[in-house]
DNA sequence: TGTACATCAGTGAACGCGCGTTCACTGATGTAC
DNA sequence: TGTACATCAGTGAACGCGCGTTCACTGATGTAC
């Protein structure tokens, strides 16, 4: 009964270790221990460890878009307020997922202006869709196109996770507070005037 | 005529290595070798590679401060802007340093929010000095405080650099244009309404 | 002024480590006839 | 139903690399008397 492939429980191994030891403890040697395996076995699913690491990307990135898929489709506004609280919950549980989604070399990511513009990114275009429906409601400003303001709310929302992933702030529950009210703030500055 | 001691000038090659190769790529051989000279002569100048990546960190960070210290003390508002560009400036021009002041894993790093609370922080504390004149001034707002409003920016300016950083975006002229776009925007929404 | 000695920057060989990856292999499982 | 063969997950030893750091040293420079 083998419930999950090799192929499977390899990226689990190899998002376990991420979590304690970060990417630079992260080794084909280290993983394959931790399964009890021979590091050569690795290679009989991942062509090297590039391939690995890509598919541990790939699978985080999954991740978060199920996530943001999963929020009910309420009105815009809670719709964005719900999003960044999901992406500061997927910081705080899942620091490993995180970190392999946003923080591991991605040769494909998708780059503003262009790709954004042209709906690439799955994630960006979810929440651009909200923003328009905001503007179109009216509950939203008209000044900005969406792909500037996704790609403001984008660029706050790391930018306050890398901060506490620094170490800069006392714990996470003063971080908690202070995102919570940085981005309510920052989603209020787009509402219209 | 040793116009640069040694030890500055190890210093100095380690900023060369670190911008070609970045953190990962940066080693006492290297660093040793681009000076020619041998690995072991470093250690007659710090204790261990630990030392050498604080010192390496202390003076990018006193070059950030000294940046910041230059702007001229005209309206808060107008060095309110001035420190984002700097901030830009510093980043796109020696990503070396600024890799070394920021991305470097930092013991010492203040905490939000009580080391900021008590200005412990000579960077974030010229920041708060200004914001707290432009309150008096009556040009920003006060339900906000200074910390708090000054730690809004800092997680902006990082999160756009490290977005950028990331290859995130078509390239810098774009990206030039939308730091700055976004920045102002920020600082625009804690003026008084 | 000359000698003895301490200081100190730098040398060069070596150690032990963890790494990604190679190579030739074993042994079980499935498939064709 | 039995045999021959391909497939395929995993093994185990080994290679070559770059790393931080140890150790005992050399040779020049400065200082005390």
């Amino acid at each position: 009964m083998p419930a999950l492939g090799t192929k499977a429980r390899i990226l689990r191994a190899a998002n376990r270790r991420l979590q304690k030891g970060g990417i630079s403890r992260l080794s084909m040697r280290t993983i394959a221990a931790d399964l009890g395996i021979t590091p050569m076995a690795l290679y009989r699913h991942f062509r090297d460890k590039d391939e690995l690491l890509d598919a541990l990307s790939q699978d985080a990135l999954n991740e978060w878009l199920r996530r943001l898929q999963e929020i009910g489709s309420e009105s815009p506004l809670k719709w964005l307020h719900e999003s960044f609280e999901r992406f500061l919950a997927f910081a705080l549980d899942s620091p490993t997922r995180f970190e392999a989604a946003f923080l591991l070399p991605a040769p494909k990511a998708r780059r503003f202006p262009d790709d954004i513009t042209l709906r690439r990114s799955p994630t960006l275009t979810l929440m651009m869709n909200h923003i328009e429906r905001a503007q179109f409601e009216g509950s939203f400003c008209r000044d900005e196109s969406p792909e500037y303001i996704a790609m403001t709310f984008w660029a706050l929302a790391q930018g306050l996770v890398a901060l506490f992933r620094a170490g800069r702030f006392t714990g996470a529950t003063e971080f908690r507070d202070f995102y919570l009210r940085v981005t309510a703030r920052c989603i209020a500055s787009f509402r219209r005037s």
